[in-house]
DNA sequence: TGGACTAGCCTGTATATACAACTTGACGGT
DNA sequence: ACCGTCAAGTTGTATATACAGGCTAGTCCA
């Protein structure tokens, strides 16, 4: 992993990223200054400075001058692959968010969600089953299965305050997802649900989600094609000192 | 725009961000190498180093030790927000792509297509209608409008063998992208175009690209939902030295 | 007590220098 | 004619040094 053959500032972002992605470094957390790497580390400032200006650029920390080095906040970062929490995303457009949750259980893993989640048959999984709603409006039917090992405390939490996607991002820093999108007829269950009339058709989102490694979570959401629709942007890196911020973005909007 | 008080290594990526969003510099044009910046601008080595390392991380040029740095063919850059040229996709699938063309012809930009285009109403523009098909099967309808001044000869090229992406991206480094995904059920016509059965909804994409500092295209892509499918994929920037290269991936898949 | 100032740390940038590894082309010997 | 070697140019990395500017805490003075 980290070899000897690599160049020093790669060595140095390695260790970095893995004390942050093994929670010993956690968000908030103050990192080494560059003159501390200097001398903890034996390399000169300008290779500590490369280091830690790439983790920038890459979102793993932020850096204020004349205070220091400081680790990025989880839900900052993983909005940008978390679909927004979609709470937040109802809240910023001055709606009002509801969650009904119909099942919250400890289950044994089975087809799909074991090869999803990357798991022997049978393994242990918590099954969430949500309907989210935006003013009273059914908007988001959300199935997800969760590692059991991975999410102490899941049977436990209400999920009627706390979305999954803000549950996930507090215990663990998401590095990579992965979503299919498709249009499909509901089931019966699901356009109950969602309470949609016949023939209309279901934007369907299956995000997997990685953390530690490994895929963590798998999720099916629902939405009815005729109240949501799935936004995203893309703007070029550098332009402008990377003012324009978001790398990727994406984004349910509310017809 | 090029601000004297900006750091000078972003003066000089401004530069040649300018030079080659200009055409100035040419896709495989050889970028001055780092000895020439410092002689021609007067800079040192190492910020000359920082200025096309940074632009090398931003997709703008690719160098190679020993030889020098190079422009970065559009087309690799753009696949990123071109959600891939779906004539390569096909090829890359094994499968055989063939496109009937049902229009090319220069209009005047109406409602919601000036709108898009950010024109005054009238204006002209040249609009396709093709339909792609995998192996003889209709796969997708692009229903495609560009600013006629930004596309010339436009209307003498073939679609049937050039797709419009590959067409785009030959004649302006596109540089910005915005897309809406709905799921719908199509219209009569577009339900003719790919043999739909009845009640099958259709996964839209109505896509905008910006060139030259303005959106130029305006994109309406019908799929059908059994037949299709749209997948996202995101790895955070940075791990394992930038191998893993894309930072995010939009492609479709056949089902 | 309160406010101004300063010392010390931090990041951000810029320069000069050095060595390693790679590519290309030219030169020269067999 | 062919092959090996070498020189020049290029990127990639690493170091030492320097100055500017932001932030904080402590000190000093009124």
């Amino acid at each position: 992993m980290s070899d000897n053959n690599k160049p020093r500032y790669q060595q140095l972002k390695d260790l970095i990223i893995t004390q942050i992605s093994s929670g010993e470094l956690a968000p908030h957390d103050r990192v080494p200054s560059e003159n501390e790497l200097v001398e903890r580390m034996s390399v000169s400032r300008m290779t500590a400075n490369r280091a830690l200006r790439e983790l920038t650029d890459e979102g793993y920390v932020e850096r204020i001058a004349g205070r220091g080095t400081f680790v990025s906040d989880f839900r900052s970062r993983s909005h940008m692959l978390e679909v927004h929490n979609i709470a937040d995303e109802i809240a910023q457009r001055g709606h009002r968010h509801t969650c009904d949750v119909l099942r919250n259980s400890r289950q044994h893993a089975r087809g799909e969600i074991a090869r999803a989640l990357d798991v022997e048959q049978g393994s242990d999984v918590f099954h969430l089953l949500l309907v989210h709603f935006e003013n009273g409006v059914p908007i988001q039917v959300e199935d997800r299965h969760v590692l059991a090992r991975f999410a102490p405390g899941c049977a436990e939490t209400d999920f009627g305050s706390v979305t999954p996607s803000a549950y996930l991002t507090s215990i663990a820093p998401l590095q990579e997802a992965e979503q299919i999108v498709r249009a499909q007829l509901p089931n019966a269950a699901v356009r109950r649900h969602l309470q949609m009339p016949e023939n209309e058709p279901c934007l369907v989102v299956m995000r997997r989600t990685w953390a530690h490694g490994r895929p963590v979570t798998f999720a099916r959401l629902h939405h009815p094609g005729s109240r949501y629709e799935l936004t995203g942007h893309y703007t070029p890196p550098g332009t402008s000192k990377s003012a324009s911020g978001d790398v990727v973005q994406l984004e349910k909007l509310q017809r």
